[in-house]
DNA sequence: AAAAAAACATACCATCCGGTCAAGTTTTTG
DNA sequence: CAAAAACTTGACCGGATGGTATGTTTTTTT
């Protein structure tokens, strides 16, 4: 019946059902409490069959990681200097809440790896972010010398704007609790687009 | 030779140690990875003491939680109608900023605890928080209504201070590693202080 | 100083969990 | 269609861990 299975499907379709799980089991449980057979309950697979295909819980947990980290790089967004201030501080906050939005869960394993000492990414934060944040930084400091935004610290301000867009993926059940919400709706997330763009470029005085 | 002991003190002593060494230990390796034995190695107690002053592993949580919890409310400042906008949010900011620096592991115990779905703290945000956020927010809307500031939603402003101050406490592995520091010295702090304060009353249209 | 209470410590147990194994079944390849 | 490769699965094992039981030492009380 089910004859036109491409080439390695059951494979990847496997895989991809074990991060699902492995994904969801690692934020509620941390990396420890998470068991391989909860992981596989939850895949809907015998646990011998996740071991199949992940040597140990570690590389697991490294594939959710990677996956997350791939994640993080494509919602980082950019800033063109090209843009101007207004125009790249709206587009950056604009990709961060999106991928906020779209995919709290990596943003929370994410936000929990940095807590717990971001031992498996520090390498990362030391090369790849270190690197972004410098770059973008001059770009801020080149529209600033040329009197086109307030004189404001670059870093810390892209240290806000990413704590302030993350928080309502990773708060998220803080912020529907005090806000009285099952879950966030469209508006809920144009509104909060709209303050935060308001506010960000009102406090770096562009607006 | 000591004999002037007050009395309960080595309880006291004992209990103490035990909650400092379980705080360092819940953040990093998570409840089900911190184990009773190594809260008592890193105390200096056998386990099967650390035991004979809590039940079970679960009320060593409990009760580093609700240090937590305390230190939470101390820390959450208060918002006083007649300081007025700019006095008011400038001691906010002050007061959050103080907390995450002065004890940034009940932050992260804090953050940790929501990320995973609050299941510890979900009747302290659904009761005491909320409350004290409608309470904040009638306080800014009186302003706003007064033209004393800005027409900006208070509570989506109250999430950003919260989320922009905790930051650098819940993240300072990254936040280090990408300013290239091995801790924040007094002047960073004082740095970071003012970029805030200066942004967000910025952001209100206060300055 | 004796009795009572609190604190300390060793040994142990039952359970759980990560990981292996070996024996199967299904799918792909040639 | 046969051989090989890929996949599936139940049973099992050793180590770690939460928690207890029991006895000893120290401190406090009377």
């Amino acid at each position: 019946m089910k004859k036109n299975n491409k080439p390695q499907k059951i494979r990847t379709v496997s895989i991809d059902k074990i991060l699902v799980a492995a994904q969801d089991e690692f934020i509620l449980q941390g990396y420890k409490g998470a068991t391989v057979q909860s992981i596989a309950d939850s895949a809907g697979l015998p646990k011998a069959n996740v071991l199949y295909y992940f040597k140990n819980k570690e590389n697991i947990y490294h594939a959710v990681l990677e996956q997350t980290l791939n994640m993080w790089d494509e919602g980082i967004g950019d800033i063109f200097p090209e843009d101007g201030p207004k125009l790249a501080i709206e587009k950056f906050i604009r990709a961060k809440i999106t991928m906020s939005f779209k995919n709290p869960k990596a943003s929370k394993i994410y936000a929990m790896e940095i807590i717990q000492g971001a031992q498996h990414l520090q390498d990362y934060a030391r090369t790849y972010q270190r690197q972004w944040v410098r770059e973008k930084a001059k770009i801020f400091q080149c529209w600033i010398d040329n009197g086109e935004m307030l004189e404001i610290d670059p870093v810390n301000l892209i240290f806000l704007i990413w704590s302030s867009t993350q928080h309502y993926a990773d708060f998220d059940k803080q912020i529907l609790t005090i806000t009285n919400r099952a879950d966030y709706e469209d508006d809920d997330i144009e509104h909060i687009t709209n303050f935060l763009t308001d506010f960000i470029l009102r406090g770096c005085g562009l607006k």
